[in-house]
DNA sequence: GACAAATGACTGACTGGTCAGTTATTTGAT
DNA sequence: ATCAAATAACTGACCAGTCAGTCATTTGTC
């Protein structure tokens, strides 16, 4: 393999070794995942791996740190930038599919799921950092609405979760099944019903009886 | 250890082991998990454990085996019973949280997402059997209820995934982070909240302007 | 009902293979 | 020629699966 002198070659050979990592930690889990694998994945001899992740449990750590801060600065602008919880929700269907189907996300989320047990203190961290704060974000702007009388909503932070079920479960179950057959779904029609839906789960009663 | 000698004595032991090892396929995943392990957390050796089941492979299918159609029985039940798509949402709310709190249901799924790897085939045959199965049983009560006039809806078969999302969700996050502080969720207001939104966002309108 | 023989449930030391991590050596850019 | 980058052979820990042997329990005989 050619050498990687410069600090920019360094830079995007780590890059390539994250990518190949968790190609592999989503094909086999983290310990069925072979570091020679990995190393091979991205043209390169388990030595060098080492190079440049001092352990397994570092690399896997290292996707992680990689993955999840970008894609919450992400979510959190299309979430935070939106004037209206109605707006907020026709974005999250413009905007899902496409993450669900390029993103590293759902990929990201069915490792953690599956191998968090061997980093308690990860998922914990990953829990607060990420989850709670997506929760967050969307308990937020649905205690604004509320607010601003836009919707009527008992608990705006546990209805985040009625909101963003859906997401997860596609985000997974695309992570998972898509390219068996019989496991597509059409994402865009899914979305587009969903914000039709949540608009009028949480609109206000007009007059009631 | 008592010898089991009945057949009774048998059934019950090889449960004991089928419990073992989804605690431990739970706890440290497939590939992580001892045989030894889960035999010591039923009380017995590895020996007699392979007394009971040929391999590991075999073991982890006969948990799958032994949990999937009985729940999808109980699931079966709890949605076809019911007369309409808001009497069947009122029985969900009542009995998700104990389901997710008290069956196994929950730790089965981060087992089979976190493992399924190892077993491509059992991944799909888990999908048609169980997961398509749930979703159309929930699409076929929405598609009832809107052939009934109970409901306005695009797809029933998409919006059974907008409906269990949330379940799913909640499924998941008991699962893993129902032990660690701050992770705990009111799931009876949840549920409450989920049957009262799902309720309305299928709501016919009433008269458009 | 006592006791020996037969059964089969149970055990744990052992084997063969796998793989994370190390290191001595080679390669190639400057 | 130098020296960092890359390699591949190596080591030691670990574990699925095996099997020769143990012993609790049942069975049959007197």
């Amino acid at each position: 393999m050619l050498r990687a002198r410069t600090v920019s070659d360094k830079d995007s050979r780590r890059q390539e070794l994250l990518d190949a990592a968790l190609d592999e930690f989503f094909e086999r889990g983290f310990s069925a995942a072979r570091m020679e694998d990995i190393a091979k994945r991205a043209g390169l001899s388990k030595g060098t791996l080492y190079l440049y992740f001092d352990s397994k449990d570092a690399l896997f750590k290292a996707i992680i740190d990689a993955l999840a801060t970008p894609n919450l600065e992400v979510i959190s602008a299309i979430a935070t930038s939106a004037p209206s919880f109605s707006e907020a929700l026709d974005r999250v269907a413009v905007f899902a599919p496409t993450v669900i189907r390029t993103s590293k996300l759902p990929r990201l989320m069915k490792v953690i799921v599956g191998d968090s047990h061997t980093f308690p203190e990860i998922l914990i961290e990953y829990r607060q950092n990420i989850l709670d704060r997506i929760l967050g974000l969307f308990g937020e702007l649905l205690s604004q609405a509320k607010a601003a009388g836009e919707i009527e909503v008992e608990d705006p932070y546990l209805a985040a979760r009625i909101v963003m079920g859906p997401m997860l479960l596609s985000g997974l179950w695309h992570a998972l099944f898509s390219d068996t057959p019989g496991g597509e779904v059409d994402l865009e029609k899914l979305f587009r019903m969903h914000a039709s839906a949540m608009k009028k789960a949480f609109a206000p009663v007009e007059n009631s009886q």
